[in-house]
DNA sequence: ATAATTGTTGAATAATCATTCAACAATTAT
DNA sequence: ATAATTGTTGAATGATTATTCAACAATTAT
């Protein structure tokens, strides 16, 4: 029995997201997320609480939908190889359409060390892709595709960890020749 | 003919450094900066200028401080692949030793993408490591110690971009196994 | 229709931000 | 000794920060 909210919550998240992502959390005020969400800051502290709590939920808002992305890529195909480097090609590629840096990458750098809750959630989140990296690979390792003789659990770490290089070489150098050979080399890596 | 400066332009410039790396720039406020580096602000802005000035000669300092810690390493060796080897196990032992990521690497994403002074220092100085390497891979190919078949120059790229992957790992699973694994992989994959 | 509840609005708040500057101190050339 | 120059000090500045709240609007149960 009361009023209903005027604006879609979700909808709303994602242009507070995008933000986030754009400037990192010290870089946006309140003040750029009044104007960018279209909200008064009653109805964002009403909402979501405060400028921390809402980064928090951007944060997994951003997560959530770039594991998405990682496994569809993967599901497009059958052997465990070409999912692995559907996998790469995907991080690749996305460092070169969208025009910003990885959001969970820039926030390990700029808010893990200093915020404890971005800090849990960045590793489980983190672990996560890596584990679905580490069965594709064992996968793959079975069935003679990856190298048998290297540590699974590893090689999905080099992988993970290889991710944030890809946006680094992005951000600095802008070369897709660099970047697609630094991919390339990653993959000859595994096989 | 005028008043001498009271203290060390060098080592005052160092503790901003400290700070600056610690809490990136956004996170330092002025206040924190007048603490650490014991001047009052006038001092600071006699000096150096204001805080971005100052942000871009900390960068600076500890740009020029890491890469000839990396030569360093490389020097102890006679063996282009030994010095390589040196220079990738220099960077995973400084991000266990080092309490804080590299600040090249944090800056990368904090500022490259917003700020064009810092983008176009980190680009050069990002470049030189990368010939630096490129020259002794090329050495250890001619050698035989290095894989002749693979691009020295996509290599070195592909050596330089996966440091940024060691501090996040680091920073996010502060795991020394992983890490290690990671590197030998890397390392492995040149050989 | 009224009371209760929830949402919206945007001005107000108090803290913090980067920066400036006037007063004073030290040094040096004349 | 004086003038000129540079350095130090720390309070003052005005802008910006995140957050709150009182007034008003909409919805619903009774």
């Amino acid at each position: 029995m009361a009023r209903n909210k005027e604006f879609d919550v979700t909808e709303r998240l994602g242009k507070a997201k995008d933000l986030f992502w754009e400037k990192g959390y010290n870089a946006t005020s309140m003040q750029d997320l009044v104007t960018a969400m279209e909200l008064n800051p009653g109805s964002i502290y009403g909402t979501f609480g405060g400028k921390h709590q809402l980064f928090i939920e951007s944060l997994k808002m951003y997560s959530k939908e770039k594991l998405v992305e990682y496994e569809d890529a993967a599901a497009k195909y059958d052997s465990p190889l070409g999912s692995v480097k559907a996998i790469i090609r995907k991080a690749i590629t996305r460092s070169f359409t969208e025009n910003k840096a990885c959001m969970s990458v820039k926030c390990s750098f700029e808010m893990a060390s200093a915020d404890e809750e971005t800090h849990a959630f960045l590793k489980q989140q983190t672990a996560e892709l890596m584990s679905f990296l580490e069965n594709l690979l064992r996968l793959g390792q079975a069935s003679g595709e990856i190298n048998p003789d290297k540590d699974a659990k590893a090689m999905a770490a080099f992988i993970v960890s290889s991710f944030a290089g890809f946006w680094q070489m992005q951000v600095l150098f802008n070369d897709k020749d660099m970047s697609f050979a630094i991919s390339n080399l990653l993959i000859d890596s595994i096989t």
